[in-house]
DNA sequence: CTGAAAGCGCTTACAG
DNA sequence: CTGAAAGCGCTTACAG
């Protein structure tokens, strides 16, 4: 492979004139340039950028961890920072850390070693999180609250909430949920949110209609199950993410039962496939894209030192009503 | 940040010895390994492997480009891929090409400027394609026949056959089709199975039954409103890909008509999500996982120069019956 | 087992 | 506008 000192040679010119020629035409001479490009026409030069971010102590890449990159919701917001990458010249290295400390300590490490230049943690924080870690620049995306470093996220508590409150209005008295992980961020803080949308309506918190699942569809099939085997069956189900509440109508469905005519049941990200489920999916949308975008940006920014205006970024959510949601009879 | 120059310092031993004792301990001396060790926990160092793979021009980064990251089929073979390449210590670098040729073009050069090592493209083969090109060792993988450079893939047509020839023995005989964009390879495959089908049964083939979509949920929707206009409407159809059969059934059930009662359908690739909706659907399996696994496998393979027994390998698919398909009444 | 030195392919301050 | 030279942080053949 040709390198810098093959041009030079070919061209006639400095080292510096060529490296120049490339980085700052306007630096160089006609002559020169044409005499340059001309060799690394003929060359089939290709600067080495693997040398040149070593030597610029740069390396115009970001890692994105992500929990599990087959959940659709984070492969969308992934979308949103690969475009911002993309237009800030930036490469985005995937870390599918599926939930594993060790795998997530690997990735950091990539920016420990200056093989990238930041990252965007997809994961909420918890307690015994690696992140933050001084000398590595980051953003949480699509976490919760109280994340000790620079987030963009959804108000999950309120989100939570006003779905819940929807389905009380609707008279709904007895509701369920399908609840993620119970070490999980995001299921506490929904499951607060329906918890505090309860007590506004003086209705009684009853811990046992709060079923665990993973947030992927099987767990949402198996734990509607459960839920349809209790005696005083609930009459509305809040699921912590659209997965599980899909997974969730299939089981409804299985038991003979009609959604929402029997039972109601909503979900939580909107996926794509929300709008193509039968019934279509009561749910919340989270501004998947804008978040990964935003998280990108705010990225480049601190990576430039420059430092952004705000600590947390609350985008807006919106409560997308469809058809698996009715008024109790 | 520390530099193996102050660990040098520090431990009063020569940068050479503070090389080995971190990549090569065992030609150290055991009394040479604790200082350097000590040094290197007191200066918090960490080498910064930019310089190291510069210095041994390896960059232990691969490239994968995916036409469409939101499209669950590639999330999930790029988990494969992911997999592998964390047990060989490979990161992976997210190309999220939209099929737009420049951004392609972009994620190629990554591994012309040595700052991958190869790559991986789940693109099918087209006559304009940039692949393969000298220099860039690659591997295909989820394509189609025909391409000219290293592949792992299912029989496309194969399938295709088998699921239309299942079809025909349920009785059906007018079969419809929602076919990918017309110049994908994948489309031309699936189609070409279809038509084989037809044939091998002695049914003629219309080209009025295909209708092209864009394998997302909407085109499936879209096509199908189509095909249920026609006079003589088919009592069976067959998608070129899950998320259109899933946007299709929604399409079906719109018009009151039943599922498979009224009208068969099936998909291809067995996404999760295939198995939750209503009816499940009938598909065929694409072995995503280990189609990602082999081609990493290879590539890693031929990265070290190692060449491979076949160019092309065929792994199997299964078809997958689930609900959404029925014999003809 | 250890160290001095060369070199990977670039960029850039300095001098002209 | 151009070139000689230093240096980014490592690794490794060579000599001892």
């Amino acid at each position: 492979m040709a390198t810098i000192r093959d041009v030079s040679r070919e061209s006639g010119l400095s080292i510096a004139t060529v490296s120049r020629a490339i980085s700052n035409p306007e630096m160089v001479s006609k002559q020169s340039l044409l005499r340059v490009n001309k060799a690394i026409e003929k060359l089939q030069y290709r600067p080495n950028l693997s040398a040149q971010k070593f030597r610029l102590q740069r390396t115009n890449t970001i890692v994105v961890l992500v929990p599990d990159i087959a959940n659709l919701f984070f492969a969308t917001l992934i979308s949103g920072v690969e475009d911002t990458a993309a237009k800030h010249g930036y490469n985005v290295l995937l870390g599918d850390t599926r939930d594993n400390m060790n795998r997530e300590e690997e990735f950091i490490r990539l920016v420990e070693t200056r093989q990238a230049d930041g990252l965007i943690q997809l994961t909420p924080h918890s307690k015994n999180a690696l992140l933050p870690m001084k000398d590595v620049k980051a953003i949480n995306a699509a976490g919760c609250e109280g994340t000790p470093y620079l987030s963009v996220r959804i108000d999950n508590i309120d989100a939570a909430q006003k779905m819940v409150q929807y389905l009380i209005n609707l008279g709904h008295k007895r509701i369920g949920v399908i609840s993620g992980l119970r070490d999980n961020a995001h299921s506490k803080e929904r499951l607060q949110g329906y918890r505090q949308a309860l007590e506004k309506a003086g209705l009684s918190y009853e811990e046992n209609l709060v079923v665990e699942g993973d947030f992927k569809y099987w767990s949402g099939l198996n734990a509607v199950r459960h839920i349809l085997k209790m005696e005083d069956r609930p009459t509305a189900i809040f699921c912590a993410n659209d997965q599980m509440a899909i997974g969730a109508m299939k089981g409804i469905k299985e038991q003979g039962l009609r959604i929402p005519e029997d039972i109601s049941i909503t979900g939580f990200d909107d996926l794509d496939v929300s709008s193509y489920c039968d019934p279509s999916l009561t749910t919340i949308r989270q501004p998947a894209v804008e978040m990964g975008e935003k998280a990108a940006e705010l990225l480049f920014r601190i990576i430039d030192g420059r430092q952004p205006s705000f600590s947390e970024y609350i985008l807006p959510y919106e409560i997308i009503i469809r058809d698996s949601t009715s008024a109790l009879k």
